[in-house]
DNA sequence: AGCCGTTCGTTGAAAGTTCAATAAGCCGGT
DNA sequence: ACCGGCTTATTGAACTTTCAACGAACGGCT
């Protein structure tokens, strides 16, 4: 480690005011939606997101590894989201067929009927605080950004080192 | 509550996926930057910022409700971060002489240089993994959409009501 | 001066997340 | 068949955040 060489590249007024709305804007929108839910339907917001890809999935089950990459959540937190949400009675744990190290959660009647309570108020959440108050090429640009993101650092990348 | 009278007004295919990009994207990408800020200079984002806030400062010094409303942090959690940074000789705690409730966050030497030393890094995660994926364009739609995010959600806002 | 409603910051416990260690099963090479 | 390395999921402890309750101080009012 030699003392930094190269002056660091600053962000200009403009880039660090983004990088500041976006850090507080993320804090309170995640916020304000995950207390709408919990406080509606008891259910929070890496939870309802759980719940809406089993009910995507085929059979509406997913293995453990299938929730925690499509999640981009670490296995152990899936394991315990899993766990809450199985002694609420929402999901059951089955063991893979096909795999004996594999688990299933599986969406149950009630996580079905949770889910579809709960969804349009999450989506009218998003709506309200995101998607209706922004442009139109202005959310897809924020799509377009994230894609990239998400490519960039998504597991399986060899050592994204910076500087 | 009677039941659902209007049908909820879901999101369509690419708002769905710019949404879902969003989320995990945002989900990757503090990871990474509280993992780069912890393993090089053992400091989380949220330690980060507080100490950013106060650099910027009069004086190096804030109140506590000053930093937490600049973060959308609670109270609470500001409480708690301060606490462990002032354990950490980053910052010490002073009462306010104005107001004998207040207490001021002032930032010490150590702090100062713990800054100076985590910015370099984490600038360069916040270009790398963002700034400078996106195109100019698309960024600064970014700020304009959590500017309005914001805007709409920020305490003071009465009774902002879904449906 | 004394009260009352409010704001300030803290506290400790509960809830949620991360982290390191572990057990179990898969798979390829021998 | 078995070994060794890998993947899968879980566990429990440490850490962080949230939540509700609290004491102290302010400020307007009488």
């Amino acid at each position: 480690m030699t003392a930094d060489p190269v002056p660091a590249r600053w962000l200009d007024r403009d880039q660090q005011h983004a990088w500041r709305a976006y850090l507080v804007g993320t804090t309170l929108l995640m916020d304000r939606l995950d207390r709408d839910l919990r406080e509606r339907h008891n259910l929070s917001m890496p939870e309802y997101e759980i719940l809406v890809r089993l009910s995507e999935a085929e059979g509406q089950r997913l293995r453990m590894a299938m929730l925690a990459d499509s999640l981009s959540h670490s296995r152990s937190r899936v394991t315990h989201t899993i766990s809450r949400l199985e002694k609420a009675g929402l999901v059951v744990r089955e063991s893979c067929l096909s795999d004996g190290r594999g688990v299933e959660a599986i969406l149950t009647e009630q996580g079905v009927a949770a889910l579809h309570e709960a969804a349009p108020t999450h989506v009218a959440g998003v709506r309200a605080f995101l998607v209706d108050l922004a442009a139109e090429e202005d959310f897809a640009a924020l799509g377009r950004v994230f894609d990239t993101v998400t490519d960039k650092l998504i597991e399986g990348n060899p050592a994204v080192d910076i500087r």
